[in-house]
DNA sequence: CGACACATGTAACACGTTACATGATTTG
DNA sequence: CAAATCATGTAACGTGTTACATGTGTCG
């Protein structure tokens, strides 16, 4: 839902048409995020149909079809603006499930994949910052942008860290059950607010 | 792609059907990813399709439909392991780009936006707190996945922080300019490796 | 005119979610 | 037998990606 609103946050500094659209999200990330431009057209399409957002009908003033935000997309972009993200479902993230996978993998040193992980997220945040480096100061989208993702991770780096102080503390796999008997007791104990 | 892997993973330990593959996915996260059954069955009819993945046709011993990985299967799963989880295109943080919408949006205090983020983020990781609390020291994949969570959600914060102040010593709207030019030189410097 | 850039779209696909429909097996 | 549970699926939708098709305007 992130693209949608921001188009709407876009459309709400005056109307806009679609390529423009596209441009102007990506300069304000100083182009970390690139957007396709088929998703822009489609996105602004869906804001048309649920009434957040209205079009020209471009045929006078060239090619361009200009879109105008609406009351309802007012209302909608400043509610989504205050509601914080949802974390009652933690998005599943693929380095954890990797860890997860090979922990139960005969055959797999897990250290030395932790560690090959580890330097790859290192290299990363080299980039980064050198990208900060290279930024000026008025430059904020893309220092913003920049700073969350060397955050991102250094967090990752640090689970990385103490996943594998974890994994050397633990008994070797064929102790820890080859053929595991699942716990029966689901949790599930249903939403948490 | 992550369910896809784990559930290949999952069947590398013997053949499995796709209820039992959903839960002893959930079980070994500890609930806190829960996986809705219909992805399994698509994700496993994906898997058979593209050879990873092959199953019984179970008519005989029950309604219970079991799959087994092929050799292909395995192949992929080894390579997945090894593969760093794609930092190219780091995702569209959502908390980002609402920030960086309010910055340019008349009538909003970011700072407080920022501060209503905040607590609701403090919020969250006492439950994740909690949760590693109430876990046993052999639930191994429970800890984990808090774990990541506790480390991801701290670095969200940190950079609400950093934002904070970056945004604190920002000219305030209007003299950083309503109707922005926008930076020409587009950086589109393709894959930077 | 012809080439190029600008601009709008569409098609096909992957993945994820919610909700619903349908059988088979157990057990009260 | 009837109801509950186990198990397999499908339908519809939202979002995202890649690739392609098409029109329009400008400029050498």
């Amino acid at each position: 839902m992130s693209v949608r609103h921001a188009l709407l946050a876009l459309l709400s500094e005056g109307p806009k048409y679609g390529l423009l659209l596209g441009q102007e999200f990506e300069a304000r990330t100083g182009d970390v995020w690139p957007l396709n431009t088929g998703q822009v057209y489609t996105t602004l399409q869906r804001l048309e149909r649920d009434g957040l957002a209205a079009s020209d009908d471009g045929s006078e003033e060239g090619p361009q079809k200009d879109f105008r935000i609406t009351a309802a997309g007012r209302e909608e972009l400043e509610a989504w603006l205050l509601t914080p993200p949802d974390t009652s479902t933690p998005p599943r993230d693929e380095l954890v499930i990797k860890v997860l996978v090979a922990l139960r993998l005969p055959g797999i040193d897990v250290v030395e994949l932790v560690q090959a992980h580890r330097r790859h997220l290192v290299e990363t945040m080299r980039y980064y910052t050198r990208l900060k480096e290279d930024a000026g100061e008025h430059e904020i989208g893309l220092l913003l942008v920049a700073d969350a993702e060397l955050f991102r991770l250094d967090a990752v780096i640090r689970w990385l860290d103490t996943a594998d102080a974890r994994i050397k503390r633990l008994p070797p796999l064929d102790e820890r059950g080859a053929t595991p008997a699942w716990p029966r007791a689901r949790r599930r104990a249903g939403a948490r607010r």
